[in-house]
DNA sequence: TCATATAGGGATAAATTTTTCCCCTATTGT
DNA sequence: ACAATAGGGGAAAAATTTATCCCTATATGA
């Protein structure tokens, strides 16, 4: 595992919240999990394009915030099932005010993003 | 000017809003802004862990995305001022939604960040 | 004359995150 | 015997982001 050579700042509320969320598919796993699709296949599959590697270790970081319990059923093929405890039950709604306003604002942010894109690119 | 190898997903609202706001100071900046810091100095002050020349690139990023726009006066010494366009203004309840629920959690957030960077460094 | 304040940028290094590649477990069905 | 399924993880490479270092310019005040 990578150790931080840098420790992060944690002043305020919003640099605690961000290091929980910073991570590039961690907030879409926990919108899935909240959805019902609960096990690493079933998030893969609605996250496609991250490998399943780095679902695992984003999903083992949510998991050591406290944010989601795994549970591994002693069967054969394996079966894990992640949920939400009830400390990451509450970040839904701040999600759901992210997911939102991408909504909303989709078409300019399309634009904007677009447009940046092509600058750098010459 | 770093180019990008590979293209970001845009697909939901929250692929969107991430792109914007992906940047360790972004979210900072645009709420220091928000509460009159304008000028390149006072954001600095504000936030002395970043370096300026960090600070400059992610403003850039957030005017080059239409959240902030920058205003330069042509004196000695030199002086400029970030304001929040109507559509970064949008984004203020987003940001406080974030801080907020931080802010709310911030015992049990320091407690589960610092047991999983103690268990990273062994 | 020299330090200070203000704002900015290039080049390069370091840190961090994400991707790629390859391998392992065990059972069921062919 | 072998593929498929379901879940994992190590090592190294690549991508990306941040940090460091050093340089520009001009007016003001000591």
């Amino acid at each position: 595992m990578y150790e931080r050579k840098i420790l992060p700042n944690l002043n305020c509320g919003l640099d605690l919240i961000g290091e929980v969320l910073y991570g590039k598919w961690k907030i879409r796993l926990l919108w899935f999990i909240n959805e019902g699709h609960k096990r690493p296949s079933e998030l893969q599959r609605k996250i496609p394009d991250a490998t399943r590697r780095v679902l695992n270790i984003q999903l083992k970081e949510l998991e050591d915030h406290e944010l989601i319990t795994k549970k591994i059923y002693p069967v054969v093929p394996p079966k894990v099932e992640y949920s939400l405890t009830d400390f990451g039950q509450t970040l839904i709604p701040v999600i759901a005010a992210l997911g939102n306003w991408g909504d909303i604002n989709e078409e300019q942010l399309r634009s904007v993003i677009l447009k940046r894109l092509k600058s750098e690119s010459q």
